[in-house]
DNA sequence: GCCAACGTTGGC
DNA sequence: GCCAACGTTGGC
């Protein structure tokens, strides 16, 4: 299985990426949401994910990646919904803005801009490279 | 099964 | 703090 990519979205006033790195590693609870539920069950050990802080910020911070496949989201007073383990890889070295993805003609399609509510969105590797070359400096 | 009302997210 | 977008709920 070749690797896949993802966005997910955090915000920091919750659960900022300087949280995520202190803690080394993470179970991605509280998604609530049909959409972002079926891309976290296609996550897989290895995949790539890029996060966002929304609201405060409004940009892409860092790249984390999947250590753990969707699980039973323990958090959820019903059953059905799933986290999956993320651990930090490496912060950008600037923050990508929002605006700066607006900007971008290969990224004006992207769920982050579209559909702006979704949590957790695919990424073409194109995309997901596009992005990372933009927070390398 | 439609759709209006409602709640939440998140950009501005 | 406001409000647009959109997902969810519930009445019919």
């Amino acid at each position: 299985m070749t690797t896949q990519y993802w966005l997910v979205k955090s915000e920091p006033e919750t659960y900022s990426w300087a949280d995520f790195v202190r803690d080394k590693r993470t179970d991605w609870t509280g998604v609530r949401n049909y959409a972002a539920r079926l891309h976290l069950k296609a996550m897989r050990p290895g995949d790539e994910v890029l996060f966002y802080h929304s609201n405060e910020g409004k940009c892409v911070v860092g790249i984390a990646r999947v250590t753990k496949p969707a699980f039973p989201d323990t958090t959820a007073d019903e059953d059905g919904w799933v986290a999956v383990e993320l651990a930090p890889v490496a912060p950008l070295k600037q923050p990508v803005t929002l605006a700066q993805i607006k900007a971008e003609a290969v990224l004006k399609d992207i769920a982050l801009v579209r559909q702006g509510r979704l949590s957790v969105m695919p990424l073409k590797s194109a995309e997901f490279v596009r992005i990372k070359k933009l927070g390398s400096g």
